[in-house]
DNA sequence: CGGGTGCTTGACCGGCCTCAAATTAAGTGG
DNA sequence: CCACTTAATTTGAGGCCGGTCAAGCACCCG
């Protein structure tokens, strides 16, 4: 496996891992730090599509050749693995799961992005914030588990919330002062607090359902419960071989 | 590959293929019809998350066993062909590449939930409505090549196409009227013309790029051009390679 | 300390929703 | 083929959520 990566490659915090339009013959994996993918319209208006974390792959693309129609930005600073598409022929040869591994990574995405347009959809601003925010909490939650308070760095800017969610900054500030003094929770320079778990809950209008699917993640270490085999790989085992790699970058994804 | 196949199951218009929350064990090829994966938020309103045209997979799902979080419904008399999960495996031991072929249908709906989701964050109701009636224009003759005109038949109400862009039926009747008044387009009971094809690409704002990747889908006899080796399969020998495996009605289905 | 980026708040406006009712098309049984 | 029913389309009046524009403030970093 190690043989087939042409390397780590690291981006900075605000770069583009690639741009929108850009021919696209390689994918990568994102090994460290958070990005998101992003589609810009012809006015310069940007939507943000989703965020992106560890584990997940970028660049796979219907048509090979063709050009990008979004792109993919780093949120901190980032690395990732570039596998170039011959390489992942010669690779799938050797393991033949891996198909299933990238359609399944690809599901996940598409998952999520289901998720996204029910809620910009049919959502209000507060319930489209309040989803948004839950879903990365219980997304880092899974794949960084073991903390304790429901607190945790969130590399965001209002913009790049209201970007997502389909509404001004602005507009997002307004709600996030609404959920502040309702007590729910504070968002204060990239630092997430969630004072009231069961009423943001309330006020996104979730499901258990939904939930229950954003909590499937990775462990961060790769060995993921999907398996064509039938037998999963236990939250035990995950959780222990994990520890086991905790000191180092995150593995090789695929 | 329109030769009636045994193991095809068949489903009246308005019927769901799978339901939201139905626990899913099986995935399904839709082989003719059309359909619509649709989510259900907890007030009973519904959001439309994308249009379905044969040769989609449905039901292949991140986390086995769970329940799904959308669902499925045939928009017209439709028939889908139903491989259990199990079969899956072991058809993938025999065509190991299936599951590329899996991740590549896969990421095709994942960059048209993309397009949408910009859409629906970004874009005006005109410019919505415009968006989704070209790609389903462009999908549609991608698969049913050889019409000389700009008609088709649309099994969608308007309410449909409010459930999918986030609008009220109320005002895609308004926002339809308008593109007739200005002799863009008429959409009248199922049936779609469009007058001014150049006018409603100006409407949607959509680039060329974007156009460019509506119009790689499939045609209907499954041969499609992805391939891992970098050699585009011709429609002459994918369609003989089919003959020789046409035996079991899975295989034609992928 | 100064410059820049991101946050915060206010006033005003407009696109889309809501509610309601009339009209047309499609389906159904006699 | 026609009465009847039901679903879908059409149009209007009024209201609200979130956008726009603009200004001032807070925090970070060199």
């Amino acid at each position: 496996m190690r043989r087939f990566r042409s390397g780590d490659h690291r981006i900075k915090a605000g770069q583009d891992i690639f741009s929108p339009g850009a021919r696209c013959e390689a994918i990568y994996s994102l090994t460290g730090g958070w990005a998101f993918r992003y589609a810009l319209l012809e006015d310069g208006r940007r939507q943000i599509l989703d965020f992106v974390l560890p584990g997940a792959v970028l660049g796979f693309h219907p048509t090979d050749g063709a050009r990008a129609t979004y792109g993919v930005q780093a949120l901190t600073d980032a690395s990732v693995c570039v596998i170039r598409r011959s390489d992942l022929v010669a690779l799938s040869r050797e393991l033949p799961e891996i198909g299933f591994r990238l359609a399944w990574l690809v599901s996940r995405d598409r998952s999520l992005a289901f998720d996204h347009l029910a809620s910009l959809g049919r959502q209000s601003a507060h319930q489209r914030v309040a989803h948004l925010i839950l879903e990365l909490f219980i997304r880092y939650r899974a794949q960084w588990p073991g903390q304790r308070f429901e607190e945790m760095h969130l590399p965001l800017t209002q913009e790049h919330i209201g970007d997502a969610l389909g509404l001004t900054s602005v507009h997002v500030n307004r709600v996030l002062r609404d959920l502040r003094k309702k007590g729910v929770l504070e968002f204060h320079y990239k630092r997430l607090c969630i004072h009231d778990p069961d009423k943001l809950i309330g006020i996104a209008e979730i499901d258990q359902n939904l939930l229950q699917s954003w909590m499937g993640q990775p462990a961060l270490n790769g060995d993921v419960g999907f398996d064509l085999t039938g037998q999963k790989t236990s939250g035990e085992t995950a959780t222990s071989s994990k520890r086991r790699t905790s000191r180092t970058e995150t593995r090789n994804a695929l």
